[in-house]
DNA sequence: CTGAAAGCGCTTACAG
DNA sequence: CTGAAAGCGCTTACAG
């Protein structure tokens, strides 16, 4: 069984007759070498097939030169992380960059153990989605000197660029499109209070009520979960008094999907007895019957600037930490009515 | 700026008053280190707070241990490989190894691109879901003795593992399923037709009539891509004869979705006027409005099992290729109706 | 049972 | 402009 595929540098420079310094600095594009000679080992490289080991590069290579940047993902199922790692693993690949992604699923335990072993792996530095328990790894992360980039979600330090969704303009836009539609009783399906962004969208929400000096309910936002299953079971008691709000506003994709089905299973009809709004634009909302409104964060987008930040803090370490808040935008669509 | 951690076996093996072959001999579980001395080192380890680099790691370290496997996966944003995604990372996750994924965004030139990084990287083996233009690609890879194991769709020459899904008596159950509840026209909107599935599919489309006895007409089987887009183009199509079919079957959840947004647009009754049943069961099918009955594929449990053989194929790389089929189940709910 | 040494495939000062 | 050599952080025969 031959190794068809190189045995590397060496090889190569054989077949070149030069020395593996002189293959090594024309991989890397040095421009001291002879352009004469760089031809001669291009040739070589093609007629090999040779492609460099990046374990080894890896290795030898001073920081920020290792072209893998790790990313940590709280949910992968979720279509919002999905964007995000879209835009990470674009904008990586157009540097050559390969990202090596740690999915947590929510949990706590995993999502430690991937930071460590994301850290074991060297990578040049780390996209997060940190969560209040992480916080303080990630401090430390930071205090090693490996670049970290916070996505969706901030540290409470600042101590870590960051990029994020403005949630209390979303939930702003999100409420005053049901105030505008004559809505007056509406719900907020929360999501865990643990997550900050959840708090982000309540201070909006209830910005918008006091705008339009509507009263603020506190029985009508309702807090569980992030999940499926706290949207089921928060519309259920959403629905049970006699007095039901007229409109909700769910804080993320999930949670809307379960007022849905519940919504649906209780024969509710949309937007005519209840109206609903989401947090999350998905490539599944205009299938919906009827189409879903919702708050759209640019999560492709989100992913491509932390990636670049990311990058420019490669190349300068000291540099101030950053805030890139993006603006969300409502896509008005069918599921709370018109005027 | 002191590096907080570890700077290596060195520093542990100082600090254990042992040499480093001691030191990476305990973080390797050699049973022959003498268990005082092993405690020692342990020690040692965890007042440093010392990981290995897993890069020096698998620089050094033969085929098969290397602690880091390749997925290669067509589409990240379809929820069907995402199972397939966390059913691989949790097998990989129980074996203390890594994944790293190439999305390649059903782009062929990326697809490419991302089997040589992958290479590069130095995976113990790859997870394929192969496009017919990297068929030759793959069989390199084989050949260069890298282990590869198929996943969803298999080699024509048949020298890797696969794993996939019976796709013909999915789409046998699906059928015969709305042929029970009566219907006599049923149109199937096929996937790509340069995918084998799609084929299986149509098989299993066709038997399901001839067993039924129902006359094939081919101008009710549409094909484009196997995207949303040809989910809405195809709908149309259909929807235009004064004879329209009375149920639709779609070959996979992007096309299914893309059918629903259609038939929502031209106000048509599901499943009173046309019923649909689509391939792929998907988190959001319960939250549709009617609850979509679909044929479940077990992509999670696909993704376990492809690491697992994957994991075989190393310890044995002589085994003869084998085909696990994994057998769909259809999820009756409410989008075809009653009798 | 343990250590000294070679080497995995690269990159990069240092000479020349 | 190019080469010889050291070294990245590990693992593993080979001795003892």
């Amino acid at each position: 069984m031959p190794k068809t595929i190189s045995s590397g540098l060496k090889e190569v420079a054989r077949r070149a007759a030069v020395s593996i310094a002189t293959v090594s600095r024309v991989i890397n594009a040095d421009p001291k070498v002879k352009g004469e000679t760089a031809l001669a080992v291009q040739k070589a490289i093609k007629e090999l097939g040779y492609r460099p080991n990046r374990v080894a590069q890896r290795l030898r290579a001073t920081t920020a030169r290792r072209r893998l940047v790790g990313l940590l993902i709280p949910d992968i199922q979720n279509p919002y992380y999905v964007d995000i790692i879209r835009g990470v693993e674009e904008f990586a690949y157009s540097q050559n960059t390969t990202v090596i992604i740690g999915n947590f699923s929510q949990d706590p335990t995993k999502e430690e153990l991937y930071i460590d072993i994301l850290r074991s792996e060297s990578v040049d530095g780390l996209i997060v989605a940190t969560t209040p328990v992480t916080e303080e790894k990630v401090e430390q992360l930071i205090e090693d000197g490996i670049p970290v980039v916070c996505i969706d979600r901030g540290l409470k330090s600042l101590k870590a660029d960051v990029v994020k969704t403005d949630n209390e303009l979303g939930a702003i836009m999100a409420t005053e499109h049901l105030i505008s539609l004559g809505h007056q009783r509406i719900a907020h399906i929360a999501g865990d209070m643990e997550i900050p962004t959840t708090h982000e969208r309540i201070a909006g929400y209830k910005a918008a009520l006091k705008k339009h000096k509507l009263k603020i309910d506190p029985s009508l936002i309702l807090s569980r979960k992030s999940d499926y299953e706290s949207g089921v079971a928060l519309t259920e008691k959403i629905l049970a008094p006699k007095s039901r709000p007229t409109a909700i506003f769910t804080a993320n994709n999930l949670l809307t999907l379960g007022a849905l089905e519940t919504l649906h299973r209780h024969k509710v009809k949309i937007p005519k007895e209840v109206a609903i709004v989401g947090f999350d634009d998905v490539y599944w909302a205009t299938s919906l019957n009827p189409a879903l409104t919702a708050v759209k964060q640019f999560g492709y987008e989100m992913g491509q600037q932390a990636a670049e930040l990311l990058y420019k803090r490669l190349s300068s370490p000291q540099a101030p930490p950053a805030s890139l808040i993006i603006k969300p935008e409502l896509m008005v669509r069918k599921s709370c009515g018109t005027r």
